[in-house]
DNA sequence: CACCGTGATAACCGAATGGTTAGGACCCGT
DNA sequence: ACGGGTCCTAACCATTCGGTTATCACGGTG
């Protein structure tokens, strides 16, 4: 399997035509139906089949071309790429937690911008405990900024405590908590199907069952439809201020909340360390992200407002 | 530059030596060696440079990391993927908008599964417009939903009108307008980075400076601030018929609002189109999808909810 | 039916890839 | 300075890849 058969495999198929595809290509027909036959042979699939006066791409075919585009843009890139890095400011890439990501990592990283911006050039995606776990040893990316990710002392990473914070749960003003907690309706961000979170470990504890668990794209979403009335929500106290205080959410106290929490900021030991991870470590040690993780702004202006680089594969 | 070249690079960078690299290869360690020296010379950098008692990467061979890790781990996925997919559901790969991202995407796309889970295998991804157009032709996704995507004649799509729907700007209780519409503070989701989406053009149209926009999130979170009486955010008046019958927001008008704009419903050419994307297409003019649309549960169950396969890539 | 145009296959060939062993250059420790 | 580790390079060889031309098989279309 070579790049130049999956580039010739992607141009059949974007086309629809072998023919067409050598001409683009600029070689003969054969070399082109002999790259297909390869892969062919090598992943035991015919691919494209013939579909009337063209070619059609078989189940198999259609996985493989997503994948291969990927591949061969990625091919082209990789030269594209390490011919920019030079004299190029260095890449930071940052892991964080759903929460951290709706509200602390876009100023985080705008007020990281505004000291380092000659020199760094960051950006951030949200992960899952498990992905970070195998993002951060890979270099795949720099800084992990949420959970503890201690506990395999194997993978060479080092967790450190950032912030403490108080896990709450909240609700409507007009809620009325009866029964069991497992048996409330709880309305959870996207991290409630991370059975590491917070929020994960808390559905676990009141041993909540899916039925009763209602899934939002994000705690915003989540916190409002509490404020309605239907059920309860699981927040971090600083977060929730504002709702609280303008009588939209009430605390409601179990068993288990309010429970303390930290975030944790992970790299690799100290010695593989990156430099950017270097300076991000030290920079969230310092006053003003602190301010940052305690009362984030929310919303920022569109220049400064970068989404973070994600490439959609359907695998 | 080889499929195995970069393999045993990303092995070198990740192992920190040339060595240990060959060994899990099971290999001389010149071929590993030199596998390095090609890359070396067609990308003109060094990527690994001695570093005491093992490799540093360069910068440019950092930023190579990333590509070639992504290549090589698609490269294995490529054989698994050709294989699982024989006899399997083909898959409906579906680019939505962000506003249809945060609302109606999930709840859309479950009910489609109800009905052709044993045949389809849905999911959804947000991209922008000129993310859609460059995906579609490319058969990196069967189908669109969002905004209309004709006016490129030449690109084989096919746009239809799905649903008509009323754009409107809403603000809290006590928000007072004073001034131009330019100089009121404007909340908007990401979206409002996307100049063909309907907030980048509204916000054109008032000719509103990016000093007066504050870029939240998501949508939720925007009208939640636009309650706060921080400023007005465009909304689909369906969407926040919730928050306006509550009295959290009210409407204001204005010379460009309401307006009535339709989602469209964006495929490749019918004789090109996936037979995934034709029962999506049929479906959507279902009465139960139309139900959908207009007032969208919020939240799911989690067993149903699957986020999108995202892999994220620094690029 | 004969005639296109399409894709598959065969036979051949130059070039590169990827592997080996042997030896040189370099850094680091004692 | 020496030995032991590392990485780089050279010379050699088998294999595969990617290209060609020629030929066969198939499906519409006149």
């Amino acid at each position: 399997m070579t790049l130049t058969q999956l580039g010739a495999f992607v141009l059949v198929a974007r086309l629809g035509s072998v023919r067409a595809a050598a001409d683009v290509l600029g070689v003969s027909e054969p070399a082109v139906s002999r790259a297909i036959a390869a892969l062919r042979q090598h992943l035991g699939d015919q691919l494209l089949v013939r579909d009337g006066n063209g070619m059609a791409l078989t189940e198999g075919g259609s996985r493989l071309f997503g994948i291969a585009s990927q591949m061969v843009a990625l091919g082209s890139d990789a030269e594209a790429a390490v011919r920019a890095a030079k004299g190029t400011p260095a890449r930071l890439k940052l892991l964080v937690s759903s929460t951290i990501a709706e509200f602390i990592a876009t100023p985080l990283l705008e007020a990281f911008g505004r000291r380092w911006q000659t020199s760094f050039d960051a950006s951030s995606g949200v992960a899952s405990v498990a992905e970070m776990r195998a993002l951060l040893p890979n270099r795949l990316a720099d800084v992990a900024l949420g959970p503890d990710l201690r506990g395999d002392a194997t993978s060479g990473l080092v967790s450190e405590p950032v912030l403490k914070y108080r896990i709450i749960l909240v609700t409507g003003q007009d809620f009325r908590a009866t029964g069991p907690p497992a048996r409330w309706p709880w309305l959870v961000d996207s991290s409630g199907t991370d059975p590491d979170s917070d929020t994960g470990r808390l559905l676990r504890g009141f041993r909540v069952p899916e039925s009763s668990i209602r899934v939002f794209p994000n705690q915003t979403a989540a916190w409002a439809a509490a404020a309605d009335g239907l059920g309860v929500a699981p927040a971090v106290a600083t977060l929730v201020g504002r709702q609280l205080r303008r009588g939209e959410l009430r605390v409601l106290d179990t068993e288990l909340t309010p429970a303390v929490a930290c975030w944790y900021v992970t790299t690799l030991a100290p010695e593989r360390r990156s430099p950017a991870a270097r300076y991000l470590r030290n920079f969230l040690s310092t006053p003003e992200a602190m301010q940052l993780m305690c009362s984030p702004g929310t919303g920022v202006s569109p220049s400064r407002f970068r989404p973070p680089v994600y490439v959609t594969i359907w695998s």
